[in-house]
DNA sequence: ACCTAATTTGAGTATACACTCAACTTTGAG
DNA sequence: CTCAAAGTTGAGTGTATACTCAAATTAGGT
């Protein structure tokens, strides 16, 4: 039998809790109680929907994976100024999410790495994705200072999008 | 009375174990039971020495902090590149304290946040020496872009020392 | 209206955590 | 050597965690 509306919603529930938990607190705050008492379920339910606490908590960051880089596979004619306001509108429309990226690169645990695991793939086609536009605006760019000179961008931007979950204030 | 030799050689051996946990799991892996069985000391003798577990790593965060910055009110003569270089030895010669120094400022956690209060302050004078010695090299530098270029300039260092502490091959 | 499968519940399990304490042993100054 | 203070032990406390499950309820296709 196919899922009922109900289950959808309770789902969609969980989502929204967890997703709110991490922003607010980083994955320490996520606890399954928190989560639960958030999206108004009791645990069974949770995992009634959920096989574990971690997948909620994937999900969550996968969407802020996506969110931050919607068309990964692009056709490669990003500037590199492109790339750079694409990431900063992310942390004005998306606070939620933005926190939650942040959160998970830096975090030491983020939930037994799956999630960390998953955000080094994505950091690496980024770097990538940076490195072609470097390459593209000045020719004179080996593929290999490309790569170098996208990664110190990118640790800056980080770096500042990481201050800026510290203290919202920033810049 | 005075302390016991034996006394201040386990707290020795308790704050090594802590160190090396610290940097090899983050603060996730520095449980009690992880750090009395490294260190070779029941959990009684751990809490005669120390009040709580909390104070063994604030006293490796503190550590660390001090070594990536031993003279944090130097005589403002030296130059970026000094700084610059400076943090790149600390990672050479100390990386166990720099991979501590590192995952304590993005850690979400950090045990309690009374680390990451101190990682922010030591932060914030790190910002102004940077910015001095930009503003020494470059006098046409107000004090506000002298600052805002450090803050770049440090986020990209931090940046980068997070990748490596991903990643020790790399760079 | 019926009936099955989807969903909810809440008490319960197992485990890990930081921390305590009374009894015991060791240290080292006088 | 004495003895009080310093240090050690290990079983035990309390609490929080993720997760389970049998029983009850509800949704929605027929």
């Amino acid at each position: 039998m196919a899922r009922y509306q109900v289950g959808l919603e309770t789902e969609a529930k969980i989502i929204d809790a967890t997703r709110s938990l991490l922003a607010e607190d980083g994955p320490e705050g996520a606890t399954l109680k928190a989560i639960c008492e958030r999206a108004q379920v009791r645990a069974g339910s949770f995992y009634n929907l959920f096989d574990s606490k971690e997948e909620a908590i994937i999900r969550v960051v996968r969407e802020s994976i996506k969110a931050v880089d919607p068309d990964p596979v692009g056709a490669g004619t990003d500037t590199v100024d492109d790339l750079v306001d694409a990431y900063i509108q992310f942390f004005n429309d998306e606070p939620q999410l933005a926190r939650v990226y942040v959160m998970t690169g830096l975090s030491t645990e983020a939930t037994g790495n799956g999630a960390r695991r998953r955000f080094l793939k994505h950091h690496v086609r980024r770097v990538e994705r940076f490195g072609d536009a470097m390459a593209r605006a000045d020719s004179s760019l080996s593929a290999n200072e490309a790569s170098v000179n996208a990664e110190i961008l990118l640790g800056a931007l980080d770096g500042l999008a990481f201050r800026w979950s510290l203290d919202p204030a920033f810049d």
